[in-house]
DNA sequence: GACATTTATCGCATATCTACGATATACAAT
DNA sequence: ATTGTATATCGTAGATATGCGATAAATGTC
């Protein structure tokens, strides 16, 4: 059991849904932080802040990669990790897009239903 | 092994990634869409539209209630889950300020440096 | 009280994630 | 060619997540 479905629903929702699992740990928050903050694209350098070993920093990088948030070219031993700017706005934007559709279509709930009869 | 080092990272990156891990999978985005658009409170009612079953939907309820994201309230053999606005426009906006704030101090990258250096 | 309805919780199986050390790979420098 | 440096990948262990059926709990109905 345990099956995957979530192939089961909206492509827009799996979009959303994989962007927001690649900011679902601090450490991919914090490695992006440290792409723009300090302007590194070392990865290296990025091992030296934060408090992970060189293979997990590169494991993160991948997944942040691989979803289109960074890019990363290799040069021989330099690699060289730069943050996706349009990919990053496109998260926020597919996020408020979401919510303020979402709010839009709403009414108020449990106010004239079943539920609003409070004793 | 495998030891858990979210506390290491900033508090703000823990809340936004906690924010994020509950939207990471489809079935909870498209719960809350369901809120929102047919107005709908009942979890039966949500446990017919979607493909999962009564048990697994209670607990995806369970954990969009436990970061905030939906209020719950239980009378008796009814629910009333409601959708948090205030913490979902806020999660939209810890993240909107995230990304700003990320690039209001980025710099160019890999143009001067040692990877600018392409032959 | 007996029964039906609705939801939460438990127990369990499988899948995925997280993290590390060890190793492989790619290139530069000597 | 050998050495050194930087990074990716492999293998693995433990932790979480996902999903379901079975069951318990709470309330309304007869």
């Amino acid at each position: 059991m345990a099956q995957n479905k979530k192939d089961q629903f909206e492509k827009n929702f799996l979009d959303i849904a994989e962007l927001c699992k690649a900011f679902s740990h601090p450490a991919r928050i914090a490695i992006v932080k440290v792409l723009a903050q300090k302007n590194i694209c070392i990865c290296g350098e990025i091992v030296e802040i934060l408090p992970l070993a060189q293979s997990t920093v590169s494991q993160h990088l991948k997944e942040l990669k691989k979803i289109g948030l960074i890019t990363g070219e290799i040069e021989g031993p330099k690699s060289c990790y730069c943050i996706n700017w349009k990919r990053l706005n496109e998260f926020s934007g597919l996020l408020k897009n979401l919510i303020d559709t979402m709010h839009s279509m709403s009414q108020s709930c449990c106010q004239g239903g079943i539920h609003g009869k409070k004793k």
